[in-house]
RNA sequence: UGCGCCGUGGAGCAGCGGUUAGCUCGCCAGGCUCAUAACCUGGAGGUCGUAGGUUCGAUCCCUACCGGCGCAACCA
C-alpha cells in the first residue's frame, strides 16, 4: 500500500480563518479523499504558526497568556476544518512540545553542518510594535511604522544567527533541474528559478529578546524566527527528533499545498534547510492561486483585506447553505493552480444550476420514480442491461482523465468533465426514454430505464466522494449499494465497471413517501450582501 | 524597476498551429411533465486587446504597444 503524505500551509493565530485559507484546505482535502479512495495510506497534516510575536502582542490585548490563546485559536480553526469536511489527521501547533524539542535538534543538526553563523542584523526597529519592519512597510506608511505611526522608527543593529541560504544556490537549481515536478503548476516554477538565480541572500534565523517562541539551543539568549520554526512542522509532525521509525516511514512529503506567496519559502529556503540537515526533500510543492473578492456593488475585484472590510467568514457560508455548497463552489469555480474570485451572486448562481437544478434534482426525480412506480423496489434488476445511459461512453478511459486531473490538482475541469460525461447524459436519457410514460404502457421497460438510473446514482456518488463527501453518501445510501460494496472500499475504479444486484431497494429518507430535496434552491438576492 | 500572469459572444471561463471557435449563466422559441417553475431540443449573439511578423495556414508561435493584475523574503 503507497503512502501519500499531504500538508497544507500552518495559518497564523491572530484572526479567524476566512475563504481564502478554506480554500487551500478544501483544495488539499480534496486530494487526500481521492487519495484514500484509490487505496494510498494517507497522511493529512495541518496546523497553526504559533511562534510570531504577534501572538503574544494580541493575547495580552486579551488578558490572556499566549498559550491558552492559541490553544483557543486552534480550536476555532479546527472547527471551522471540521465543518468543512477537511478530513486532516494531525493538526500541529508549533507551541506544541514535539515541535519544539524537534526544532531546537534540527537547528543543532544545521548548525553543526557549518550553515550557521553570526552576523549584524541591521533594520528600522519600531518601538511599539517591539519589532523589525521591512523596507516595504516602512516605505509604505512613508517612513514610519504602520502600525504606531507616531513613534519614531528607530535604526537598530542587532548579533543574528544567519542561515547560509547562498550557499546553496547551484543545489537548487541542480535539484529544479532534475526534478521538473518539483514546483507546481508550471507557472510558479520560472519565478523561483530566476530568484534563486538572482537573488538569494543568506537569511537571519533568530531574533533577540523575545520570550515567546523558541529558544536557539547553542545561545538561549535568541529565539528562532518564525519562519525557519514554521516549515519544520512539515517534518515534527511526522515524527523528526521523535519517532526515527515513522519519520523514516511518512518523510518525505509527497506535497505541499501552499498559496502561491509563500512558494519561494517552500522551494528555495525549506529545500536548503533540508539539504543542510541531511534529509530528504519534499516531492512536489504545489502553489495555488488566491481567491479575490468581486465587490457586489461596483463590481470592483480586490484583494481579500480585513482593512477593505471584505473578508468572508468560512462559518457565514456554512451556516447559511452548506459546507457542500461552500465546497463545490470553490472546487468547481476557482481553478486551483490560478486565482478565483468570490461573489455572494456567483454563489449562488452555481449552487442553483450546479447542486439544485442538476444534483439535487436529479436525485429526486430518480427516486420519485422509483417509489411511485415500484414502491421502491426493482426487483430482477441484474437481467437488465444497467449502462444503456452512458451510450458506450468509455468509461475506463474517463476515470484515467478524471485520475489525472484530479493528480494535477485540476479539480474545476475534472467537475466539469463528470457534469458533462456523467450528469448532462443522465438528464438526456430520462428525456430520451420517458419512463414516466413507459409506467403507464411498459412497466418492464420503465423498470429497465430505473435501474440505468440507480446505476447512474451510484456512479456519480463514487465520483463525487473526494469533492463532496457528504452528497456522494446520500447518494451511495439511497440504494442498497453496500450490498453490494461497502461504500468505504469505493474507488474510481468501481465508477467504471457494473455490480448488478438483484433486487434493488430504496433506501433513501422520505417525508410523505416523497424524497426530501437535498439543496433546496436559494432565491437570488437573499444574502447577496 | 525586476520577474510573472491575464485580455475570447452581455457576465464568468475553456481552447494554445488546420475544429462549423467550445462550456456555464443570462436571453428568445419550441418540447416534456417523473422532478426543487426543474429537465430536454433548437436559436440569436464573437473580425478571439491593438499593430506588425513567422507559416501553405494563427485565437493558438514571435516582436512591439495598449489595458488590467500579481509577486518582490511575515497581510493565505
Amino acid at each position: 500500500m503507497a503512502r501519500f503524505f499531504i500538508t497544507t500551509a500552518i495559518d497564523y493565530p491572530n484572526s479567524r480563518p476566512h475563504i481564502g485559507t478554506a480554500f487551500e484546505k478544501i483544495g488539499a482535502d480534496a486530494q487526500a479523499r481521492f487519495r484514500r479512495m484509490e487505496g494510498d495510506q494517507v497522511f493529512f497534516l495541518m496546523g497553526n504558526d504559533e511562534n510570531t510575536i504577534k501572538v503574544p502582542q494580541k493575547a495580552r490585548e486579551l488578558g490572556l497568556e499566549p498559550k491558552p490563546y492559541v490553544d483557543e485559536m486552534a480550536r476555532q480553526f479546527q472547527d471551522v476544518w471540521r465543518a468543512l469536511d477537511i478530513s486532516f489527521d494531525d493538526f500541529i501547533q508549533t507551541s506544541e512540545p514535539r515541535h519544539h524539542a524537534a526544532c531546537q535538534r534540527f537547528i543543532q543538526a544545521v548548525f553543526d553542518a557549518g550553515d550557521i553563523y553570526k552576523s549584524v542584523y541591521k533594520g528600522h526597529y519600531c518601538n511599539g510594535c517591539e519589532t523589525f519592519k521591512t523596507d516595504k512597510e516602512v516605505e509604505e506608511s512613508g517612513g514610519r511604522c504602520p502600525n504606531h505611526p507616531n513613534a519614531p522608527l528607530v535604526w537598530v543593529e542587532e548579533d543574528n544567527f544567519f542561515f547560509k541560504l547562498s550557499a546553496y544556490r547551484d543545489r537548487l537549481l541542480d535539484h529544479y533541474a532534475r526534478n521538473p515536478d518539483f514546483i507546481q503548476p508550471e507557472s510558479r516554477k520560472n519565478e523561483i528559478v530566476n530568484l534563486v538565480e538572482s537573488e538569494l541572500k543568506d537569511v537571519a534565523i533568530t531574533r533577540k529578546g523575545f520570550e515567546w517562541g523558541i529558544k536557539t539551543p547553542f545561545d538561549p539568549s535568541q529565539t528562532i524566527y518564525v519562519w525557519f520554526d514554521a516549515l519544520l512542522n512539515y517534518i515534527t509532525a511526522a515524527g523528526y527528533g521523535s519517532d526515527p521509525d515513522r519519520f523514516a516511514q511518512v518523510w518525505p512529503a509527497d506535497v505541499h499545498v501552499i498559496g502561491k506567496d509563500i512558494t519561494r519559502f517552500h522551494c528555495a529556503l525549506w529545500p536548503a534547510m533540508l539539504m543542510s540537515a541531511g534529509l530528504p526533500l519534499p516531492r512536489r510543492v504545489f502553489g495555488h492561486g488566491f481567491v479575490y473578492r468581486k465587490n457586489e456593488a461596483t463590481g470592483e475585484i480586490q484583494k481579500l483585506s480585513k482593512s477593505l472590510g471584505n473578508v468572508v467568514d468560512p462559518m457565514e457560508l456554512i451556516e447559511r447553505f452548506s459546507s457542500e455548497a461552500f465546497r463545490y463552489y470553490f472546487l468547481s469555480q476557482c481553478p486551483f493552480g490560478g486565482d478565483g474570485e468570490f461573489s455572494f451572486e456567483r454563489f449562488a448562481e452555481t449552487y442553483n444550476s450546479g447542486l439544485a437544478n442538476n444534483l439535487g434534482n436529479l436525485y429526486s426525480r430518480i427516486l420519485t420514480m422509483c417509489l411511485k412506480y415500484f414502491g421502491g423496489v426493482l426487483d430482477g434488476a441484474d437481467a437488465v442491461d444497467a449502462r444503456a445511459w452512458t451510450k458506450g461512453a468509455d468509461f475506463p478511459a474517463l476515470m484515467d482523465e478524471l485520475r489525472s486531473l484530479i493528480g494535477a490538482f485540476e479539480y474545476s475541469a475534472a467537475l466539469q468533465r463528470i457534469g458533462r460525461e456523467v450528469v448532462d447524459p443522465a438528464n438526456r436519457y430520462i428525456q430520451e426514454t420517458e419512463p414516466f410514460k413507459l409506467a403507464k404502457t411498459d412497466l418492464a421497460a420503465c423498470k429497465a430505464v430505473l435501474v440505468n438510473l440507480a446505476e447512474w446514482l451510484r456512479v456519480a456518488a463514487i465520483l463525487f466522494k473526494p469533492f463532496l463527501p457528504r452528497t456522494a453518501l446520500t447518494f451511495y445510501q439511497a440504494f442498497n449499494f453496500e450490498e453490494s460494496q461497502p461504500w468505504t472500499e469505493v474507488s474510481y475504479r468501481d465508477a467504471a465497471a457494473h455490480r448488478p444486484i438483484t433486487v434493488l431497494r430504496v433506501t433513501a429518507p422520505t417525508t410523505g413517501g416523497k424524497p426530501a430535496p437535498l439543496f433546496p434552491k436559494i432565491e437570488i438576492g437573499i444574502g447577496t450582501g
